[in-house]
DNA sequence: ACTAACCGTGA
DNA sequence: TCACGGTTAGT
């Protein structure tokens, strides 16, 4: 049996067209942003450091949500019993 | 004068908060692909081996344009006398 | 209870500097890696080919058929009314 | 003419061992990382939360040299005479 | 530098 | 066993 045009394959394919259908609209986004970049370098703006502040905004927030994770595990670990008193050293040793 | 809340401000908030956006619809977008892959699996079919074949495919679109650029590089090194590395050898090593 | 300067707190403080050395030393160990290819590179080897021997030195050969089977598999299903492609080219670009 | 056994051959099997041996070497300490958490484990502390305060530590490292990398850049687009006046803005932005 | 693949861990 | 996150490789 070598036909392989089943209905599996008709499904896979399916799959990988949307797949990548949605790929190309990332793609048209990350021109766009590429395109905003160069506007703003057109108007004087330094995309290096334009660069800096957006990934400082990114990692402020990361920080926010990582507190929020690590609050969240301590409190699970509280309840599980494991050892986790330590909090303070944690800071401590945070330096 | 340290009041910095100037017109430049503005146009940079507005394009830094646009670049934002953008990232977040990728983002969106990433998460959609996510998805897909989900179904896909939850219908039998293997994750690695779409990605791979989407990868596959990527590439034979490329070996098009690629046979012209090379086209174009031959022509050029013809000119220009580049060096040929020793892909045989690479063949070799590999057993 | 607040104080937290107690064994446990040292124990933590031991483990995670321990973890954090070993970590700093795969990270001086990757930039080796990095340079050997750099000297590869400007001895007139390409990087990327080099990257591909490595990886499918380090595949498992019985993997490496079993995965190049799957595909095969996957690429015909797909072929329903898709242009045909050659078997032969996918085994020649996974090469 | 098949014979591939040239000096860049030889090149090239050296400089895909050292890469090989080095790549090993990061496994071993990759290794010894996961009996770290286990030993640590074993005496009550919960590796999730390790890996966390590791996280941390390493993200407050990395801010830390992303400020002093972002005074670098305005310093240097000063010069330039890009336009990074607006900074006060920049940490408003920045919220 | 950015994106995609891989792997190891936790649920 | 699956899903996720972090890590690492590739472009």
């Amino acid at each position: 049996m070598v036909n392989t045009g089943g209905i599996a394959g008709e499904q896979l394919r399916s799959f990988i067209e949307r797949i990548e259908r949605l790929e190309e609209e990332k793609k048209g986004l990350a021109e766009d942003v590429k395109e905003v970049y160069a506007q703003a370098k057109a108007t004087g703006f330094d995309p290096k450091i334009m660069r800096k502040v957006i990934s400082l905004r990114k990692m402020d927030q990361a920080d926010r949500q990582e507190q929020e994770a690590l609050l969240d595990v301590y409190l699970h670990a509280i309840e599980g019993g494991e050892q986790v008193r330590p909090t303070a050293e944690v800071v401590a040793i945070n330096e």
